[in-house]
DNA sequence: AAAACCGACTATAACGTTTTCGTGTTGAAA
DNA sequence: TTTCAACACGAAAACGTTATAGTCGGTTTT
């Protein structure tokens, strides 16, 4: 087996030293005409590229950017990914991408990993188990050692750094504000548990629409769910004999649980009620009826955050003001709702 | 901002020497007692981690690996890396994503900064633009520089290493045969253009059930879609007016599309046509009717691949011999089909 | 008392780069 | 002939580790 060719190798082969091999294929005025086209067309035969690892422990930076998520399967992560892949490119960034499966341990583990030189900078959105248990210490741990990191979606105030989120609480008031305007009066909602930060937050905008325009909250209408396993079954039993006339859900999962359920008890979607989900997925627009979101532009988001990221990459002073950047949801009206 | 420290400072603050702390550090006999508890507890304190890259080029080999697969958008990737991941992390490895997003170029792209000294190996599923291109040499230029590939899914038969498949013939087999044996006579195929293997493999599975039960041929009840964006409309204009009464469609959403195009036409699924789908993804479930698909076992896949791979990685041996796995699919039942 | 040994370290090379600072050979100016 | 650039290249250090091979004072052997 050959193994990668490096430096050292062409120099003995050529028979000159291993700094005029760098400095030939570098193009460098100090290397005569003659002898940089003969290692050029050496490197060049034996396909010589320069060891990212080495380059790495030399610059003390790899040019890669660690993007670490909860879980995948989320239309909406891969969207961002798209945006943070766009841009890092652009820039001469690499991106790798860990997954902490919404655990605890694994992003702990996925951090160090990542962050003991494998990477400049993170982009994230943390974990569920991590919001539950409140501990941040391994994200301070790495800002504190000079790592910059940006934050998405699923972001921890007690956390100063970089930013982006979505107006969670507007996106979901504009979502039941609609409902209300098409003359629905009993909005169910169907939400997360309160640590999870953007459930919470989508609560609120729900309950904040409802105020304004004078209607009652009933928490009867309200269903939090612990455990996205078993929503199915949690939703049907909540909706079963409920008076509603919309559902409004906090997720894509929720609403099309919703809408399945409804269907069941015999209710038609969108004529005796209407649904209304959040993050616009693969799922919403194959769904018969295709489903209302309020879309959150991942691709959008994912970009913002790169840039973010690579602006405090590249900055030599040591800026110390954080942002947070709120962006606009947006939404997209299909057929689960009346017209 | 403080960086990270390293055994160098350790050890001029101590006032010992480099290998002195590294050796106190790794626990070696060869330091008195009351030297390696001093040195431990200064590490501790300054939260000492050795820096990866160093390691790396220290000990040529990176315990990463390296994944690249087309798009994550798809439900059975996510799964074939959950698979990789598990056994990847138990034997001590990382995992690093990277997506081709079905393009050539940044396949060529991601293959290159990986294999400059990122990782130790690859998993991968070929792009669908690199299998259109039959352009092979970045693949087999990582291989023939020592680095193992294995190969999932998406696999070249031209490049030699180690893969791991499904039987997708044989899936697709069972799904006709199932159809069959409904009482169906008239089953339309809706496939990918014949270089996406997978298609091809299909293909050939549907076509060889219909012959194996004495069944013609019907080419005017194949549809080879090239253009995955726009499937929809082209399913509708393949179904109109066709006489058929079931459906195999080679991936999860033209099953949906052609579901969809089927009520559109005033067709009912499954009373009128029953449809398969292959692939069990999140839309399968949730959607209405619940789609019957080929199930493709990802995890199981990803977990065989992670093992062929590092198995490969710590054989001292060079083995010549690769190996091709195929693992069984299973037909899932739901309610796209009659009963 | 010389030889051998032992405990507790330190020095050094190596991994593959890049870059700064030499250094020896030209040819031309003084 | 001497002096001095210009040219073309080489040596060495550095990034952070680890492993191998010393080193050195002191204790045990015979």
């Amino acid at each position: 087996m050959k193994r990668k060719i490096t430096l050292k190798q062409i120099a003995k082969e050529l028979d000159v030293s291993v700094s005029t091999v760098s400095k030939a294929l570098k193009d460098s005025a100090e290397i005569s005409v003659d002898t940089k086209e003969k290692i050029k067309a050496f490197a060049k035969l034996y396909n010589y590229k320069p060891n990212n690892i080495a380059l790495s422990l030399k610059n003390r930076k790899t040019k890669t950017i660690g993007i670490i998520i909860p879980e995948i399967v989320h239309h909406f992560f891969t969207t961002v990914i798209r945006g943070i892949e766009h841009v890092a490119n652009e820039k001469g960034y690499n991106v790798i991408i860990c997954l902490s499966n919404n655990s605890f341990d694994k992003e702990v583990l996925n951090l160090e990993f990542l962050a003991n030189g494998s990477t400049d900078g993170f982009i994230m959105s943390v974990a569920k188990e991590t919001q539950q248990k409140e501990d941040y210490h391994h994200i301070k741990e790495v800002i504190s050692q000079g790592m910059p990191v940006v934050m998405f979606d699923r972001v921890i105030d007690e956390v100063i750094c970089d930013k982006v989120v979505i107006s969670d609480k507007h996106g979901a008031f504009e979502a039941v504000q609609y409902l209300i305007d098409l003359q629905c009066k009993k909005i169910a909602l169907i939400s997360t548990v309160d640590y999870v930060s953007v459930g919470k937050l989508r609560t609120a905008g729900y309950k904040e629409a409802l105020t304004t325009n004078d209607l009652e909250v009933n928490e009867d209408l309200i269903l939090k769910i612990e455990d996205v396993d078993h929503s199915e079954e949690k939703i049907e039993e909540f909706l079963k004999g409920k008076d509603i006339d919309a559902v409004f859900a906090v997720n894509e999962q929720f609403a099309v649980n919703a809408i399945k359920a409804l269907t069941k008890l015999g209710k038609k979607v969108p004529d005796d009620v209407s649904v209304i989900g959040f993050t616009d997925g693969v799922v919403s627009k194959s769904f018969i009826p295709s489903l209302s979101t309020v879309n959150q532009h991942g691709e959008h988001m994912g970009a913002k955050a790169a840039h973010l990221l690579i602006e405090r990459l590249e900055s030599e002073t040591e800026e110390q003001s954080f942002q947070t950047t709120v962006l606009d949801t947006s939404l997209i009206i299909r057929d689960s709702v009346k017209k």
